[in-house]
DNA sequence: CTGAAAGCGCTTACAG
DNA sequence: CTGAAAGCGCTTACAG
């Protein structure tokens, strides 16, 4: 009996070739020990048959995948979108497919997409963006992680502690360091820092080495207002309404990323303040979008492709006796965002 | 490839709570016909044991996948990252996983992620992104859909023709037609359009509209230059290049998406022309960035979180008799890139 | 309501 | 170099 509407497998393949499924298992996925003019014969049958090898009773007989898992907070964002560009490339080179999930940066959501890839058997997972400063949020993740690992699976995380795992982490305290030391060397003393919520390990850090570099310039890091809101451009824009009102005679605003900076820069204009004339305004991430603004954003670089690349280079590692760190170099970025102090 | 064989198993379940995996496997998947408490003892012994149904064994079994296939150019471009927000999040509503791939805008690349997807045996395959004005480029795509739609995958795309599956289609030709007449009612004689190539569906139907407008105004559409470049920003710096030393008496420019557009303004301030003063700028997508741009860009608005939650919605039905087709409007945003034309 | 058993489509020792 | 056969971990008729 002919099926119809169906896949041709491979038994079909082994009979149109008039070898066993053996043989023509050996010569589809190219293990040796076939005669060349089998496999040939093999692989022309499966190409007329449009056969596809299903990857499902592939894992299951193999035990393995091909599969990565990419967990990020939000893909429409252009920092983890950006990242996702930097796996999906290197995936595709390695031959491998991506599984992505996003989880609003919502703790639980996180676990439970952490828990669909386990259940995917992917033979690796890879987590993207900030943690958490209170470790006890994370342990739930934490818990999933370090079973999926003990059970094989291979994790890596970009720009996350806490998970005991192999990561790639930026230097956001030296970044965040760096771009104060340059507000502050154009003359700026009155400055207000812009933020995301502080319960963030990336905002806090970034926090952290604003308030080294105002230390080390003998200013009190608790003069400085930190304004919070939400860590997008929306919350950028909320963020400077609040500066208008409470602290008027600002000239710098260092905002903690590059969304709530272009978030700054739009509300700061629309309130008809002059960028950099009368207030500064730095980023930090340096998204695509950064250099193209009008002025060109002052921010903190950070190869986020290449971040990506580096976080499943390390998943597809043997893994090591314990976790490995990888630094990645922040690196300041001057554009027309910022200059010289009023007086 | 990681082996992953050391997860509790079904069998290891059904052990711990005394059952058959018969019985352990309705109680977990929610099937009726297990008595509660033999239900509750089971699923305990699961939590207890951390276990996580291998999803692999589970598509092998039942025939069908929760796993959503989606495929884009680019996932670090705006446009792509927005619609695969709106599917990434559909799909968690809906306990489905995706998995992504992305081609660089290479058809042939194009043509092979779909081939590893319908290797994945996912349960249907989102495609989005501009096609080929000439059809003979998308014929092995088209071939390949077309197989995997005979065997019992759904599949549809977004923003392409060709393919005869189900479609969502933004108005790119009255969108093109809105913006066009938006910046002749200005005043604007001397115009130019910034595009990528010509054949790109995407780019030949918004370019129809442009001329749909001129045509209405009496222009003759043969008289506005057309200055291609690559879809991106820097191909739209490119295109200002070459129209401050070809054009230069240019009063506004149509870039045929956002992309583009951003690139113009951009070279446009490095070359020191004003925007709206002396030449008004206007783009194609609305991507999020597009409103805090400064000026502000006057764009045609296409809802792509939505087109990519309608693609998933169009998958997940039954198929129709034949392609369905939904079309998405095309919305004019005026902001404050574009003004009068100057005299 | 519960279980024994067939089977999903592959891979891979184990023999020849 | 090639094949017969035992699984991989589930689901689901089919019986009881």
């Amino acid at each position: 009996m002919v099926r119809t509407n169906r896949s041709p497998r491979l038994i079909d393949v082994a009979h149109a070739s008039g070898v066993s499924i053996a043989t023509a298992s050996r010569a589809l996925s190219g293990t040796p020990g076939v005669s060349d003019s089998v496999a040939e014969k093999v692989r022309q049958a499966a190409r007329e048959l449009g056969y596809v090898a299903n990857l499902h009773a592939r894992s299951l007989a193999s035990g393995s995948t091909a599969t990565i898992g990419l967990v990020v907070h939000e893909i429409g964002d252009p920092y983890f979108s950006e990242i996702a560009s930097g796996v999906l490339s290197l995936a595709a080179e390695n031959g491998r497919t991506v599984q992505i999930c996003h989880t609003g940066r919502d703790p639980e959501a996180e676990v439970e997409q952490v828990r669909s890839l386990v259940a995917n058997r992917v033979g690796a997972i890879l987590i993207a963006g900030s943690g958490f400063v209170d470790a006890s949020v994370e342990a739930p993740m934490r818990l999933e992680v370090q079973r999926y690992a003990e059970a094989g699976g291979r994790v890596a995380v970009v720009g996350r502690h806490h998970l005991g795992v192999d990561s790639v982490l930026p230097d956001n305290r030296p970044g965040g360091r760096a771009v104060a030391e340059h507000i502050l060397g154009l003359g700026h003393r009155r400055i207000v820092v812009v933020s995301g919520t502080l319960e963030l390990t990336t905002v806090a850090d970034r926090l952290e080495g604003v308030r080294d570099a105002l230390q080390a310039a003998g200013l009190d890091p608790g003069d400085i207002p930190v304004l919070q809101g939400p860590f997008t451009r929306e919350g950028g824009r909320e963020c400077i309404r609040r500066m208008l009102a409470d602290h008027p005679r600002t000239t710098a605003v260092i905002a903690l990323n590059d969304d709530m900076a272009i978030g700054c820069l739009s509300q700061l204009r629309s309130s008809g303040v002059s960028v950099p004339g009368q207030v500064s305004v730095s980023g930090f991430d340096d998204v695509a979008v950064a250099q193209d603004l009008s002025p060109g954003l002052t921010t903190v670089r950070l190869p986020m492709a290449e971040m990506g690349a580096r976080a499943l280079t390390l998943a597809l590692k043997e893994p090591g006796a314990r976790a490995r760190r990888q630094r990645v170099p922040a690196e300041l970025v001057v554009r027309d965002s910022t200059g010289p102090a009023p007086r």
